[in-house]
DNA sequence: TTCTAATCGAGACGGTACGTCCCGTCTTGCC
DNA sequence: GGCAAGACGGGACGTACCGTCTCGATTAGAA
């Protein structure tokens, strides 16, 4: 919708329309810096769309002429915060080392506030809204099951794993325990958790794939 | 809250206020039936006390009576609704069979779609609310992590894993990689699944503990 | 709709629905005089129910609890303001002070500006809007229709007219032209002005019932 | 304001800026057009200046380049409808006749539905706008009571009234009874109503004269 | 003919009001 | 006092237009 396309965004814009008028940036940017602002205070349920338009200085047909409905717009900030903060797969040359880099990458990003509040609130719509689960799978989950399936591979490769370890598995370990900790618990996860986790996950991997 | 008391029930009442009337049972079952019904047809977000009382052919009043708020109803049925279901320390004499116990009854629990849907609502709330965090931790998570901790001791005693093992990281392995699975990513968790993640555990606490 | 019910009124509601809720005769009042006031100051099209309501201290949906349009409520408020004024067929003896006396009861009604106000602004609605009009027709116009009637009939029975004259055409003469002039010159009508027309107005009938 | 100057309609536009273009005739036309079309369907009050842009396949600009606001638009419109059917004062030989072609004539004039329906309009507005009301007062209702006072005039020129009968009554005379009847009764007004009327103003304005 | 400036269609912009929905509270009359 | 019904003040929803502004593409008068 308005996931601003590169070419016109460098010339002001969003869209462009053969004769006529495109979505201004300026806009789109105010929009944005205040929704994750009003997120970042209030939460996705008590965020309102007319205190977003207010802070951003613009007219609530702003926000209604960028996306269809509030959930919508916040399905959109989010999906370009997961996007921008794209995880790479590690490659440190070592399983453990490997998954320690993946699991400090997962809490690097879930540490952002206003990421995890919209996490957290999007999650509550899932059951409500297969658009939104499905955007939610591809566009959030699956880059970091694809990290984690990368960093498995490789582990193979180097003769660290067997063949036959179970990647769903170790993508669910390495997201797993870190997210529940965080974005449920609300507790913290120090360097220290992360070593450990990272060596629990090693074996079990290891053990699963016998 | 309106927690019943059990003496009371026994009456059909509720609670008893010197001189004054008491809240009446058959209310109060009438509406937590229909916010139940409600909260699985529509969810947390779009449920209305409105529609609510409608169903349970019940005055607005009542249900404020007995809770002070919409979120102040749905934390304490998802409470009574945990609560009813509350886990037991299996005992099955092995580690792993006792894991398996574990991870099945956790997945039982979850499989119900209206303590998922209270749950993931809830989620997005915890950051704005203390007390609901609190009680989500309280009455939700600490149990179970209790049996978490009751199952690791058993194998302690019995001597299959070291003392030395990581108590919360056991919690954190039972409950998320399932709950991560079933809340946020809707996939679904056979019994293979749970085989292999009992062995990835086993595997994992022990060779966290060393 | 919202016709308060005489009965209910002296209770302090206007409906009574058994074991329901009535709408309360203060609101609805501090509406009413909220809605003339706005009405005096801004006229019809920019009149505003959120200013009304906010004037009223009191919450939109109360406005819409008693009308379904801001035209709807218009309608019925200037239904109330000239059935409170209903013209008495006046009687006093002589066609010519008979007449004297209807134009000065006709000033005197288009004398308030609210009521100017409303029925010029619904004048412009009246097109689009087959039940407002029926509306006018019946509540404003008939009343005042009859009562020209009446006066004709009079004349005709004491003899001063014959019983010939074209009563619709009196009924005409009476209203239009200081209604035109009133409503619509926004020209002022002093009483000499009123003296020569009903001059006019005897000779007319007289001559136009040969 | 747009009142096109003759001159430059002849070449195509409508003003003449040193070195610029000038505002293209074809396009003022098709809002004109489209704008009296949307006022016969829609009214003044529920018409929308986009709905015009749209039907006259225009940009909104098109429309504010030329008025400054919805309702300078419709002035002009409607004072370009009546000034297209300027009243000459009608020169019967006899009273009589006269008042039957007056009538006559504005019947003609109110029965064009636009012009009905946009003076029914303006009406509404008069109060809040006294340019608008003046504007009124100057180009619609001066030259009709500018004839009405010719024929007034005519008639005592010729001896059928005496010198002393009051113009201004007769000038609400022939315009009042059928503006009232037509514009506010939706009534009809057939020949025999003007013949009638037609009398009972010759009688009235004699009568008043004395 | 070429330049150049205002007009053009399209529609985004900041606003205001619409009529709707729901929150949590209050009011009424019955039990 | 609890109860059913539902009105209350409040606030956000998403929509429709207002009158203005911004594009790039004509278009026509002046050079």
């Amino acid at each position: 919708m308005a996931t601003a396309d590169a070419e016109a965004e460098r010339m002001g814009t969003e869209r462009t329309a053969s004769g006529g008028a495109a979505l201004r940036t300026r806009v789109t940017d105010a929009i944005t810096e205040a929704a994750f602002a009003e997120l970042a205070e209030t939460g996705y349920a008590r965020m309102s769309m007319e205190a977003v338009a207010r802070r951003a200085g613009v007219g609530k047909a702003a926000l209604y002429r960028r996306w269809s409905s509030k959930q919508g717009m916040l399905v959109d900030l989010i999906r370009q915060a997961v996007q921008d903060a794209l995880p790479q797969a590690p490659d440190t040359g070592a399983l453990h080392t490997d998954l320690r880099a993946s699991l400090a990458n997962v809490r690097g990003q879930l540490a952002n506030p206003m990421v995890a509040s919209v996490i957290r609130s999007l999650l509550a719509e899932v059951r409500q809204d297969g658009a939104l689960a499905d955007m939610l799978l591809t566009v959030v989950a699956q880059p970091r099951r694809a990290a984690a399936h990368a960093l498995v591979q490789a582990a193979i490769d180097r003769g660290e794993l067997p063949a036959s370890v179970d990647r769903e598995l170790a993508a669910d370990l390495v997201i797993a325990p870190l997210g529940f900790r965080m974005l449920i618990m609300n507790g913290d996860s120090d360097d220290a958790y992360i070593e450990t986790l990272a060596t629990a996950i090693e074996a079990g991997l290891k053990a699963a794939a016998r």
